[in-house]
DNA sequence: TTGATTAATGATACCGATAACATTCAGGTG
DNA sequence: CACCTGAATGTTATCGGTATCATTAATCAA
């Protein structure tokens, strides 16, 4: 007799098997598998008895069995860099919103930025055999390289396009963006122009987003001034600070871009509170186009980012590359629309 | 032979089994997955020689056939009702940064406050063999209860703790919660108290706080007047015209208790646009204590919820339910707090 | 010395589904 | 009518780990 304590609650509870299931309809257990999953090979009639007796022992088939065996798991690894910005939520919703009805499961990390995290999740999502990854942006470990290379998992890139990217890639240009954000703030009269950005570090979107500003400062012969710039976390109140110590530093700004509508509204919120009116005073801009940004008066120039868009695409091209499909594009330009609303 | 086209690409590619790693030791595959796995079984030297090998090797384990094999997943399931809302990623994020170092992947999964998604999604769950499901509050379907029991899933609500609740619960009172926002703002002396609330249906936050809120009334002998609800989605912009619709439609309130910050920060922001003074005209108080609550001026008056804490207890208890612990209370109040700034 | 005990490792079977191959049987064909 | 074809179903083996039960060698008490 075994040990009665610290035993785990399930220890000897048996459960449905596909074989209880065939029993009760009278077939053999691959029958009964493919009446569930495949039902053109079985008769209509056997199919409803199988079913039938399937739904009658409530039977839950055993993924990791079926997986085992026949090769794909039907998951899929989606990696962001953190759940608390609701635009990856957006994303991670519409893909998993398509993904789902196809019989998909996705399985969620978020690496905080950070590219140890990350690898540590690919390697999870390759212990589980996910059928492919989709990750965000185009930096990544070069161990977590090597090992999508070795497990041949099929991979999509998303939220940026460039050169950079070693995979298939879905998204917009967030350097362009920026890009033409500066440069239609330029046009706009507007002479000193501040920069904040969220933290470079691993973070390609952010990259592109300032050497966007700059090009289109030096494209316009402006001189790149780091003096006028900022690097800021993702929050409101650093957003806030940072526009703070742009305003102390620098009085004869009269416009900031920020390269998140996280920031620029921490920003907006600074100037309210200070009595600085936007855009008299000073005129400001985001990126990302949030809900946050619109409610506000006045509400928030900014750039508006497909991100539905980005995940229904990144999730059928998951699909067709889990298929087999060929006739997939390596740059999934989405593009983007400047919102021009009352900040600027 | 087989046809070529529309072969999934993996076809004939041989993964790295643990056979392999064992031979490259020159030890048995039980030796091997013992040493990867219980290493206190196997001599250190042995051990060491099985690490380098699965090294050398990138050997990643297969998880599909070990929980097979073990009868654990090491995978726990959770739902909450939508991403979009920060506040559940906060408790995810923390959930997951337990549950991770102990060797357990998240499957997560948003039901949009539908129980018949919620469903789909246990099913989902239970078919990867969950060993753990963390549910957000107490209300579900009646097949998904069924199904939780006849498959002996070990299951924690969180997010309200109320009588109601068949499984083991962490969280607080949302009930109480409101009914002591409701009193102090009587306390303080106004005497109109509209309330907007988020959707009620299956909402079990919803409904029990809307019942503080009714019950705090009546306990100081006011009466309930339904002319001065609303019901308002989790969104800024409806938050905005539930609060216009009730300006206009009752001039006389002089207060108002919205069940989420992000419906409070929308009326905030409507009253900004018509230049109506907070508090000055109007008092208005939020739940969640988000961040979007302490960034404007006047901050928000809100209640303070411990998602963070919940996250981790929630952890906690489901590491306990998988380890066969009994040391577990069924109802674990976490408690909040009155956060009393500017807006009252 | 010897049986008992423990530490380290191995052989085999099994988890639950399904792939691969085999079988059966009805219907069509020359 | 022998033969083929294809639809429907079944038998067996397998996926990749690990539980279970041996086995071996080393340690130890009597």
């Amino acid at each position: 007799m075994k040990s009665e304590a610290n035993v785990p609650l399930k220890s000897d509870h048996k459960l449905i098997t596909i074989r209880d299931v065939a029993r009760l309809a009278g077939v053999s257990p691959i029958t009964a598998s493919r009446a569930l999953n495949k039902s053109h090979l079985v008769k209509p009639e056997t199919r409803q008895k199988v079913e039938a007796a399937a739904a009658e022992l409530k039977f839950i088939g055993n993924s990791a069995a079926g997986s085992l065996s026949n090769k794909r798991s039907n998951i899929v690894g989606i990696i962001v860099p953190t759940l608390s910005n609701s635009i990856f939520a957006d994303t991670i919703q519409s893909i998993t919103s398509r993904l789902m009805p196809e019989g998909f499961q996705a399985l969620i990390g978020s690496n905080e930025y950070c590219l140890q995290r990350e690898e540590d999740i690919i390697r999870t999502f390759i212990s589980h055999r996910a059928d492919a990854l989709i990750l965000t942006g185009n930096i990544h470990s070069k161990v977590a390289e090597e090992l999508i290379e070795q497990y041949r998992i099929p991979t999509v890139e998303i939220w940026n396009i460039s050169e950079r990217s070693k995979h298939i890639s879905v998204g917009m240009s967030n350097y362009q963006a920026a890009f033409e954000m500066t440069s239609f703030l330029i046009s706009r009269g507007y002479e000193k122009i501040g920069y904040i950005g969220g933290p470079l570090e691993n973070n390609d979107r952010s990259q592109d987003r300032m050497q966007g500003y700059r090009d289109a400062l030096e494209k316009h012969d402006w001189s790149f001034d780091p003096a006028l710039t900022r690097e800021s976390p993702l929050e409101f109140a650093s957003g806030g600070a940072a526009m703070q110590s742009l305003l102390s530093k620098s009085q004869s700004i009269d416009c900031v871009f920020a390269s998140s509508d996280i920031i620029a509204f921490g920003a907006l919120m600074e100037c309210h509170r200070n009595e600085i009116k936007v855009p008299r005073d000073i005129a400001l801009a985001g990126f990302d186009n949030t809900a946050i940004g619109a409610i506000f008066s006045p509400a928030l120039t900014t750039i508006s980012v497909p991100r539905q868009r980005i995940g229904l695409k990144a999730a059928e091209i998951t699909l067709k590359l889990i298929r087999g499909e060929t006739d997939i594009n390596r740059r999934n330009d989405l593009g983007f629309d400047l919102k021009i609303r009352e900040t600027t």
